[in-house]
DNA sequence: GCAAGGTC
């Protein structure tokens, strides 16, 4: 019989697939690594036939990349020698053991099937394996699986057409591996050794102050933000309130201009309503609304409710998440997939949550009758399915945070398989002194997937009254008011992660320690919002004013804390926001005005790397260009930032409390035009949509 | 003492 090692990116796959293809529970041998099995079976493969298979797997990335000894040692060489300097792979230490069973199960084999996931990473994880395999085993027939979920159908259709590894695809990350490492260790260390003696408090504890492709541009959205609160200047405007009684009701009427910047222009507007003297009623619609059920869970939507009600950070959510998959209670966390397969039987997973005593019943509604198929998002990465429970466990077996994540994860799961709450609108219209009011009103008529979903609110307004198109009516009251902008919150961590993954900043997997890694080297704070008061007054009064801006807050979900009470009690809303530090804002200006087009803080040269990276795929570029070209561009910045910091330490300044000011003032000394620290408005980026790119507003 | 990516 021939002899195959197959070989998946992490032991969940290897189980799954190895047993779909036994038929059975396959035979699990124990490795030296406690969560690695080695599974045996015989199969049929179409192309070799009947063979003796042994499926295990590997855990992410086995090699890893460093400098040479002679480069490793901060003080041992000028951290400019790093753009060049000589990078060694090796076997990463805690990967010793996975290696060798992969050494030792390949030297049996005559092929090697490589199960890795079918993304970029997969392919240089692929890459590695084959590495290894081969060098025990040179004969080594190597050849990889196409499959994008672990459907029982699909997993045969893929052991039964290998393809080749994409090495074009591996390169690319090979080309960012590199990247990441020269990049991140030179201007970490220039930084560092340039900086760190300067500011007490970082020399006195040995705090790094890093650089990282991922961790910068993700300050540079605090820091954007932050500049934008400090810059804003409140507006006065000026609006009309009208009331009318009816039927017992006060129906209140809004303004169709909101309101006006022209305070003159309001009064006279008003006048013409006071002189009028009476509206007439110009629409009256009642129309069906619903409110649509959420879609299924992906990662980074898990990350942004988790930090809106959950009352933990985005990484406490990721965490706990992996917990509760490792113990198999929920799917696998890290998914960009919003839409479930069609031959997922989802009812028989909703079967098993009717035990519960809180969502139990609703479960149970659901298998009655209640179920319907989950709404399609627009995302599929074909590897994982969305975020769900696979299986019921009691709170009781779960600590405080796994609890609250089952918790969500259930019920999101819930109201995916629910209905959309269905409700009636009622619009009304009058054109009063030649100006159009309106009022809107709500009725809930049946709640469904909000009875399982307290994170979304959805409640009827004051009931209106009856009126008819053409009635005419004397206003009880018509008031003039005035108000003023306000600014925008400082950045939430929700609104980050929408930030980073519109922009492509990092993956769905490591979001959450990008922003643990700003918090932690003091580029930022993060704190409750709302906490301290802030300069402008907070929220309270301009809410409503703040509508015609337009350039308002990033993640649009403001005012919704209300379902963390309900979830669980406490405190309501654990929403974190974040705030630079002086070190923060000073290494984002600073780099700001360096004199290049593009900052190391801007998400573009995140972008643009990933548009090298698909070239390098699509064989239009090659590693070598990629790298060679980008360590060019970097390397001018870095020149140019080096000369920046030695005018600095010239000045020769012994007062520690102005050398950052003095940092400050001197790095903006090359900006090109005459931006300074204050009154600068920049570009506030991409919120939503589901490319990963990055766009500069002109 | 550096990065970001995978996963346990």
């Amino acid at each position: 019989m021939v002899r195959i090692l197959c070989v998946a990116e992490k032991p969940s796959i290897a189980k799954a697939v190895a047993n779909h293809l036994a038929g059975q529970a396959a035979r699990a041998e124990n490795t030296r690594i406690q969560w690695v099995k080695n599974y045996k079976f015989d199969y049929n493969f179409q192309r070799w036939g009947q063979s003796s298979v042994t499926f295990t797997c590997v855990a992410g990335h086995i090699q890893q990349q460093d400098f040479h000894d002679r480069y490793r040692k901060w003080m041992s060489c000028n951290p400019a020698d790093l753009f060049d300097a000589p990078i060694l792979t090796s076997i990463a230490e805690d990967k010793k053991g996975i290696a060798s069973n992969i050494e030792s199960q390949a030297r049996n084999a005559q092929i090697l099937f490589i199960w890795t996931d079918c993304d970029r990473e997969g392919e240089h994880i692929g890459t590695e394996i084959r590495d290894i395999a081969l060098k025990v085993n040179p004969r080594l027939e190597v050849c990889r699986a196409r499959f994008s979920n672990i459907e029982r159908a699909h997993i045969i259709q893929a052991a039964r057409t290998p393809i080749p590894l994409d090495e074009a695809q591996a390169q690319a990350v090979a080309a960012r591996i590199e990247l990441d490492l020269r990049l991140g260790a030179a201007f970490t260390r220039m930084q560092t050794l340039a900086l760190q003696q300067m500011i007490p408090q970082q020399a006195e504890q040995k705090k790094i102050i890093s650089y990282g492709s991922c961790q910068f541009p993700t300050l540079g959205f605090v820091v954007d933000r932050y500049l934008r609160v400090r810059n804003f200047v409140p507006e006065p405007f000026w609006n009309i309130k009208v009331v009318h009684e009816k039927d017992g009701i006060n129906v209140r009427f809004s303004w169709r201009r909101v309101h006006l910047f022209d305070r003159m222009a309001v009064i006279i507007i008003y006048e013409r309503c006071l002189i009028a003297k009476t509206a007439k009623v110009i629409t009256m619609q009642k129309k069906p609304t619903k409110k649509w059920k959420p879609l299924p869970l992906t990662t980074v939507e898990l990350q942004k409710m988790g930090s809106l009600f959950l009352r933990m950070s985005s990484q406490e959510v990721m965490t706990t998440a992996e917990a509760l998959y490792t113990k198999g209670w929920i799917s696998y966390p890290r998914t960009e997939t919003d839409q479930f397969d069609k031959g997922m039987d989802l009812r028989k997973l909703v079967e098993k949550q009717q035990q519960a005593n809180n969502w139990g019943g609703f479960a149970q509604m659901l298998m009655n009758g209640g179920f319907n198929q989950p709404r399609n998002g627009r995302n599929n990465d074909k590897a994982h399915p969305p975020i769900h429970p696979v299986n019921y466990v009691a709170p009781t077996a779960l600590n405080d945070s796994e609890k609250r994540v089952y918790e969500f994860v259930v019920r999101r799961f819930l109201a995916c398989c629910s209905e959309d709450a269905v409700g009636e609108a009622t619009d009304i219209e009058i054109n009063y002194g030649g100006e159009i009011f309106s009022a809107h009103g709500l009725t809930v008529i049946a709640r469904n997937y909000l009875d399982v979903y307290p994170y979304d609110r959805w409640e009827s307004s004051q009931n209106l009254p009856q009126y008819t198109v053409g009635e005419v009516f004397e206003p009880k009251e018509a008031t003039m008011h005035d108000g003023k902008t306000s600014a925008p919150g400082y950045l939430t961590e929700p609104e980050l992660i929408a930030l980073m993954d519109a922009n492509g900043i990092g993956t769905d997997a490591t979001m959450a320690e990008h922003i643990a890694k700003i918090k932690e080297r003091e580029y930022v704070i993060a704190r409750p919002k709302g906490g301290a008061a802030l300069a402008d007054g907070g929220n309270g009064a301009g809410r409503g004013g703040a509508r015609g801006r337009g350039r308002g807050r990033g993640g649009g979900r403001g005012g919704r804390g209300g379902a963390a009470a309900q979830n669980g009690g406490g405190a309501a809303g654990g929403v974190q926001e974040f705030i630079p530090t002086t070190l923060g804002v000073a290494l984002i200006e600073g780099y700001d005005n360096v004199g290049f087009e593009t900052s190391l803080s801007k998400p573009f040269l995140r972008k643009e790397m990933e548009l090298q990276m698909k070239a390098i795929c699509e064989g239009r570029s090659s590693r070598n260009d990629v790298v060679q070209q980008n360590l060019e561009q970097y390397r001018a910045v870095f020149n140019r930032t080096t000369q920046q910091i030695n005018v600095l330490k010239a000045v020769g300044s012994t007062d520690p409390k102005l050398v950052l000011r003095r940092l400050l003032i001197l790095l903006c000394v090359y900006r090109p035009s005459g931006s300074t620290l204050s009154g600068r408005i920049k570009p506030e980026y991409f919120t939503r949509g589901a490319q990963r790119s990055a766009v500069e507003t002109p």
